[in-house]
DNA sequence: TATTAGCACTCCATCGTAATGAGTGCTAAT
DNA sequence: ATTAGCACTCATTACGATGGAGTGCTAATA
């Protein structure tokens, strides 16, 4: 099962010779371009034993072998480690995006996009990265204003600073007295209450206390619900879709297609990020081959993806897709340098390196 | 100048068939495809006038003709007419938009995402909508409340009910007393006040009475100047991407690649956008064919859009991408009965017809 | 005079046939 | 165990032949 000295280094040339030229990588290319001054014929044999082991493939007679999935699981898991400090130095986009974050507005949308582009201009691959999940559920404000004679506003507030407004039309103008008694009874029964405990009964309760008012309670308690929904779906912003015309292996109008509409109906991505929150292999990195992706329209793609995890627990997702012959030393590298800055500027505790 | 009769027809049934099958159409065909019982001889003089005349192209020779954009052109503004009742009936498709629309909720994000995606589901072609601009200027509500010890919330809401929030972070708790008066100070200022009359003189001066709370007016302030900004930004929504792959003339990598990235940068589309919005023909639909459209990417795509125009004034546009042989009578027809659908769920007075 | 039949010509698309060359597997020699 | 050498495979490319769709022109026709 394991592979001696000999054959690693064989399997990790092709594999890096594979990853610059996209071509099916011969012996003869290997007998020069490795220091085992090996003639290609001894080149053939190994080869031979690999492909049997299913690290390459042949993808016909006489052609030269590529990696296989497996080949490429081995590369990443091991091979990749003796490069692994050599990259680190942070490239100046890395350092962009981390002004970027320092002086963040109020919208981090407007950043996320940002940094996607970023990402994708900088590495020539896709890329998404999801909005931090809100895992906040305490309610921590909620209050009725009226903003004019016809028109009351819903401001809540749950956990993590997460602001939800809903307009609520009235027949008739409702006096400032009214106004605060459904104010406090808003406040003294939802205030600091986990949104889970927010049940049919208590709301059935809080419309009997409003009395004629039940109506404004019913639109406030949607609201409220609407946030909650809110809190499940998973933003996510992609760029870069352009760049998998970059690799012909991509290209072709079926796989491109199938990509493109990927890309654009976000939320099927959200399995990825699911996928990468959950299974924390303790980097917080993790490596997709080919069909090891939980998209099956990205079965052609490789997936590198990192978690970051921002104050108040709040966990994000940064993904990068390109072809399986991705360049996944600098990949890599980068999300991790990316991850650790996320992790560091936001950090309360922390408690492993980056 | 003016095609007599014959000419007309004969380029009708061209441009007809060149819709259907995409190929160049030969002389031979029209000779059958029409009823005016000309032999295919007589048909290629008239052929050769039409080409002569600019209305039809010969890809090289030896080929049948297409449709050169004069001759499209031609085709959606006479052409088209005799045509343009028959396609009226609310198909099923409207009608579910229609109902979508009507129970819309408070988030039209997701009822123009998922307007942009049955469209494109229905017509085979890429779609775009941009959500109504808002015209409204006046600041209609303004408040500053207390999260929690440490957090302020302001909340502003603009006429035309954009409604914009803001954490502020305070390094030691406010009284309500304090509280009071800001937000006095805050309403008695600006309630009411287009917002391009607040200017530095007025901020300052509202800085000085708030004395040592400055910062917090600084903040707010900060915050109002937000929405106006958002209000300059145009949302986009697009969907159908991959239909283009659906076209061959469209489908090739580097035609697809940057028609793929003007769908991503939506930004690069509110140039279209701003078009139809000023450029009123008195229908509100605009037919773009190839090179007239104002996104240069689009050069080898006919748009076809609609101008929608919401309750208080708002106007948004939906724009139908496809390629220059897209099916105008049906996307025109389609579009003309959204528009009447959109504008007649939130009209207030509605001058001229559907 | 307008239309049509007929014909030569053009040019794209397709197909089979080399020719090329990269690469392999195997065998025999080192 | 390694290597040189050789026959063999197969994708790619180039090339010419063929076929067919379509044109333009000319001469015949109504």
């Amino acid at each position: 099962m394991d592979l001696d000295e000999r054959k690693r280094k064989i399997l990790q040339a092709i594999i890096r010779n594979y990853l610059e030229t996209g071509e099916p990588v011969g012996s003869r290319t290997i007998s020069k371009y490795t220091d085992l001054n090996l003639s290609s014929a001894t080149i053939r044999n190994e080869m031979s034993d690999l492909e049997e082991l299913g690290y390459i493939i042949q993808p016909h007679t006489s052609a030269g072998r590529i990696p296989s999935d497996k080949g490429y699981r081995l590369y990443v898991d091991q091979m990749m480690l003796e490069k692994e400090e050599q990259l680190n130095q942070a490239t100046q986009e890395v350092k962009e995006m981390q002004r970027m974050l320092l002086d963040r507005e109020d919208k981090m949308e407007a950043v996320l996009k940002q940094m996607a582009r970023m990402l994708a201009a900088n590495t020539n691959y896709a890329t998404m990265i999801s909005a931090p999940q809100v895992r906040g559920n305490k309610l921590k404000f909620i209050q009725l204003s009226r903003v004019d004679a016809r028109q009351l506003l819903t401001t809540i507030v749950v956990e993590g600073n997460v602001i939800k407004n809903d307009m609520i039309s009235v027949e008739q103008m409702l006096d400032d007295e009214t106004l605060l008694k459904l104010n406090i009874l808003l406040n003294t029964n939802l205030n600091g209450l986990p949104i889970e405990e927010i049940n049919l009964a208590m709301i059935a309760r809080l419309k009997q206390q409003a009395g004629i008012h039940a109506g404004i309670i019913a639109e406030v308690m949607d609201a409220v619900a609407a946030v909650i929904k809110d809190g499940e779906h998973v933003e996510i912003y992609t760029s870069g879709a352009n760049n998998i015309f970059k690799y012909p292996e991509l290209a072709d109008n079926q796989r491109a297609s199938e990509l493109i509409t990927t890309f654009e109906e976000k939320q099927l991505l959200s399995e990825l990020v699911q996928d990468t929150l959950t299974d924390e292999s303790g980097t917080g990195i993790q490596v997709y081959i080919g069909s090891e992706t939980p998209v099956k329209t990205m079965k052609d793609c490789s997936v590198v993806t990192a978690t970051y995890e921002l104050e108040e627990g709040m966990k994000g997702t940064i993904g990068i897709i390109g072809p399986r012959r991705m360049d996944y030393d600098r990949v890599i590298s980068t999300l991790k340098t990316l991850k650790s800055q996320l992790d560091t500027i936001y950090k309360k505790d922390d408690g492993r390196s980056g």
